[in-house]
DNA sequence: TAGAGAGGGTTATCCGGTTCAGGAGAGGAC
DNA sequence: GTCCTCTCCTGAACCGGATAACCCTCTCTA
């Protein structure tokens, strides 16, 4: 009934227990006979060491901490974060490693998460994501010395290693279709201002609309009714936006059925674009124009570097493929 | 820079141990003086007990396990997991209990993971969610002999505890809703034939349809894609049904989508109801009549239950709320 | 004033591994 | 025959807490 122990394998095989920790850890020692009869013993009774024991000798927890910072019925709809840490796991199960979640509701919890995780010898790192400027969370873990990886632009992330993307570019190439298409009243409705890269992008469409088309920028808090609200504001202005770029898929389908209801066409009348591209935004009539990006992948690089990070390698920041336009439906030429 | 143990709190106390062990776990044995001295310098110095040292005395690891099997595109999509998992959380964290997650393609894999995962005491106990029919999952758990709440329907969870809510409740309370609105020829686009709580929903549907209603069942894998293919394959047939309940909401947005390419007009031509509710069924339009219910409560009764049972208490199957039906635009009388 | 009992601490041991400092025995060189 | 080296293995200590058992010192009681 109890769970075997490497001196339950030492007494069967008539050796010590240390003959046994060296035969199962591959360490030299012991006679490859020995080894080949302790192997065999401990798979029969079915042995599998003791983790809390095995991070009692100060070595790791092979476990990393994720702690997510947003409302539930958000995290629901995202599917940014699934993706992400299927991603992360991909990499981690390969190496034997646990991801640690936890759902938390403020940034103050997060950090506390992290300490108590830290401080408990849980986790050996940890993923910071939803960077935000002056982010009290980046100090607070740089005090920690915990080996973390932030996901989201480096520079924000002080001296924590970064793995990010160049959102920049990918809006930029966005603002470049649309003005082929011969666009020039854009609108952006954006996530929530205090995220690092709602700013990052929030600039680049600015630079990349200056002197060529009006713009306009809308935040909201990601959710389909505050994209939904946007829309029928900006589509009931006079000078209305002929194209919408939303920042996430849910708000871009809210627009759509804003637009609908409106009767405003898409793509005749108005264009959308949804920033992270889904099953979502394949099945709505017509099918949305997208930036898309592997997230899975995103997350698995993000896995590597802190899995080398823990094992004391340095890490630069990583700059993983910028999202790129996949064009459909949702987007045509602008009306004379 | 090394972590303070209770030691390091015993000598700048100058007391042993023990005193300090007591002290911090609030035990009889020390005076309220020191052990008010104690607590101070254990917060001076930042002191947090170390999870492994104290796994290995025998204690609980104050961890339990959830391990997904479906592949990342649709736990992406599917906000369910997401709020289970936010609400399985709000009970553990207030019992400082964690969660280790791990996403795997295969059930093999996953009674591996938990094989593992309990073998090396990094778990107190699991939960189980897609319960098949004859499932491999169930025995070997329950070989296992850990605490293991099924989220599921009781009569496949075996020996094992099982938190469920009775869909079969829900199929016809909508079905009678379809039929007072004069509904007589009744779809239902259904999910993975294989899951449980598929076949109850088919069953209740029939059921429920039996002589008062034409009715057919198509299955699909959650995804949008056959969601929509399905969609179309009814409303080409001749005798296309007026109303089509979908299993989720991914499914019933594809699904309103073929119907307005299709010239089929919601709620006038067809009727459509999702299951599960979720802000994507409220912006489209029309939005989307849903059944609703409250998914982080039914993760947290699960959670509920899982920490009972390791405490040692015998835990009876546990029927939650039903989903109730939230009448939206997408739902209206059928034509003569 | 001895004895009982309670309060407040301590010492020793254990949990399941890892690691370090040897030690026994075989084999080789001189 | 002696000394040295190498292989293979062992005893003991340790990681950071929990726990059983015991001990000392008061205080109260008869």
């Amino acid at each position: 009934m109890k769970r075997p122990t490497i001196a339950d394998i030492a007494s069967r095989a008539g050796v010590s227990k240390v003959a046994v920790s060296y035969a199962l850890n591959g360490q030299p020692g012991v006679s490859e006979a020995t080894r080949a009869r302790i192997v065999a013993i401990a798979d029969e009774i079915g042995w599998r060491p003791n983790s809390a024991a095995r991070a009692l000798n100060g070595a790791r927890a092979n476990c990393v901490g994720l702690a997510l910072c947003r409302p539930a019925r958000i995290l629901g709809v995202e599917p940014f974060f699934m993706e992400l840490i299927s991603g992360i796991e991909g990499v981690l199960a390969d190496r034997s490693y646990a991801l640690l979640l936890q759902v938390v509701t403020s940034h103050q919890q997060e950090s506390e998460v992290y300490r108590h995780w830290w401080g408990e010898s849980r986790i050996d790192g940890a993923f910071l994501v939803d960077l935000h400027y002056a982010d009290a969370r980046v100090a607070e873990l740089e005090r920690l010395g915990m080996p973390v990886v932030v996901i989201g632009h480096p520079s924000e992330s002080g001296s924590l290693s970064a793995v990010w993307s160049d959102d920049g570019e990918a809006v930029r190439e966005t603002v470049g279709y649309l003005r082929a298409l011969g666009h020039h009243r854009l609108a952006r409705v954006a996530g929530l201002p205090e995220l690092v890269h709602t700013t990052v992008r929030d600039q680049a469409f600015a630079q990349a609309c200056e002197g060529v088309a009006e713009h306009v920028i809308v935040h909201t808090d990601y959710t389909g009714e505050e994209g939904a609200r946007a829309t029928r504001r900006l589509l009931s202005s006079p000078d209305r936006p002929t194209a919408i770029v939303y920042d996430n898929d849910i708000m871009a389908v809210a627009g759509l059925s804003v637009a609908q209801e409106m009767r405003v066409e898409v793509p005749r009348d108005l264009s959308i674009v949804a920033w992270d591209d889904s099953p979502l935004a394949q099945v709505v009539r017509p099918p949305l124009t997208a930036l898309t990006r592997d997230i899975p992948a995103y997350g698995a690089h993000a896995a590597q570097r802190l899995l080398a990070l823990i094992s004391g390698e340095s890490v630069p920041p990583y700059q993983d493929q910028a999202a790129v336009l996949t064009p459909r439906g949702s987007t045509g030429p602008a009306r004379a």
